[in-house]
DNA sequence: ACTCGAAAGTCATCTGATGACTTTCACTGT
DNA sequence: ACAGTGAAAGTCATCAGATGACTTTCGAGT
């Protein structure tokens, strides 16, 4: 095993056996280098891994410690990279996503307060009212992200935060066709936000699944010509 | 900006815009450091990042590759660190893996053939003919896999090992309880395979989705005593 | 009791040197 | 001409030492 591994495996031991819990500071450097039998440079590395996968993180001049270990801890880490994904590998996230989304609009119907029917419609008029494809996509996110927070899984509503993310960055309401677009996607918030509204579980999650399925299919149609070169490694 | 985050950005930047595609290999060290303008230390901290996210993949006296960047790719990095989490956020975790193995279950309904019939049964007798909880563990993961695999979307055939992965660690089967515990098990994937077998979505959706609220429920009996400290920060 | 500054502790970075592993290619023997 | 071998170049892996930057702590002075 290579140092940087030794390094890892032993820091990710520590934290897995409860030697070292949430939110605690971690040795200091010189100390686990000696106890782990690694130079400074390995540990570092292996400190930086650990960071970016957000189980731990490093304060300059205070110590590292460990992060709070919560789900949307480490989840959060993969909006860094799913935005690398080629759009390809994009339309197999997108089936995840419709699924989920779909479910978090039936929890979010069958929870939700006059409050958040409030602020979904609130959302809805702001968008419409809006010319600025950037303050669209930003009202549209957090239309949706009240809708994942009211479905009372945090987790989950990181995860489709991630996703969304990934998806925002193609900017499909500054297109040409982006007011049809933007005026389709209206419509649909409207249906969405009502079936929860209505307290109608069944309607809201078909309303959420259609949504991001003609999200979907906009994707689709202004990615680059399918290349037909099997990925064959 | 610090020395490493310079370094990481510009690798992601790189790769983000195609200038380094999938599997191809990355300038040499020095090449890089010059480029970015930052030390060798500092840049092998960022390339140890990119690693641990799945992005590239460093080979000891050949170079440093970035990978195919499929989503399987990316998500796999989640294995190593949703181990990490303590149980209650593992529950959330639970409701994500409950809505997906649904779906899953239902795809694989819709597209199974008669081989994948006969795999999963055969699964299922050896399951229900072996005594060791530990081969049992690995062919009531074989068994789901199958499924998932049929389902059609590698990236979520990939994301639900991981989350079955984190459930294997608690080892149900060993516990006294255990061997009733299997039965039950034994009997769910009895009910799922046939609902596929009779290409019945909603049937194998169901029977998928209380499939896992089983399992959620076993492991919430065992988990420690609620901690009822809230866990505010 | 409060403010301020010095000192200690810790992480961040750079530089240089050495080792280990892979790949390439010229050389040698058949 | 071909195959096998071994040396050499290229690349990543690791270590060691020194310096800088930042945070926290604590004591002196007001």
């Amino acid at each position: 095993m290579s140092a940087v591994e030794k390094a890892f495996h032993g820091l990710r031991h520590m934290i897995g056996t409860g030697r070292l819990g949430p939110g605690e500071r971690i040795p200091p450097e010189g100390e686990l280098c000696e106890e782990l039998g690694v130079s400074r440079g390995s540990l570092r590395e292996a400190v930086r891994m650990l960071a970016a996968l957000g189980v731990i993180e490093p304060r300059h001049g205070s110590g590292t410690y460990v992060s709070q270990l919560r789900p949307e801890d480490v989840i959060g880490s993969l909006s860094l990279t799913l935005e690398l994904l080629p759009l390809s590998g994009l339309l197999e996230v997108y089936e995840i996503r419709r699924v989920l989304e779909a479910h978090v609009a039936a929890q979010a119907a069958a929870r939700c307060t006059p409050e958040t029917v409030r602020t979904l419609f609130s959302l809805i008029e702001d968008m419409e009212a809006t010319s600025d494809p950037t303050e669209a996509s930003e009202l549209d996110h957090r239309f949706h992200a009240e809708i994942a927070r009211v479905g009372g899984n945090p987790t989950l509503a990181t995860l489709l935060a991630v996703f969304r993310a990934r998806s925002r960055k193609y900017q499909v309401f500054t297109l040409p066709e982006g007011p049809d677009l933007r005026r389709k996607s209206d419509d649909d918030h409207r249906v969405l936000a009502t079936a929860i509204a209505d307290r109608d579980p069944v309607a809201a999650a078909g309303a959420a699944q259609s949504h991001v399925a003609q999200t979907e299919r906009w994707l689709r149609a202004f990615m680059p010509p399918v290349e037909e070169t099997g990925d064959g490694d």
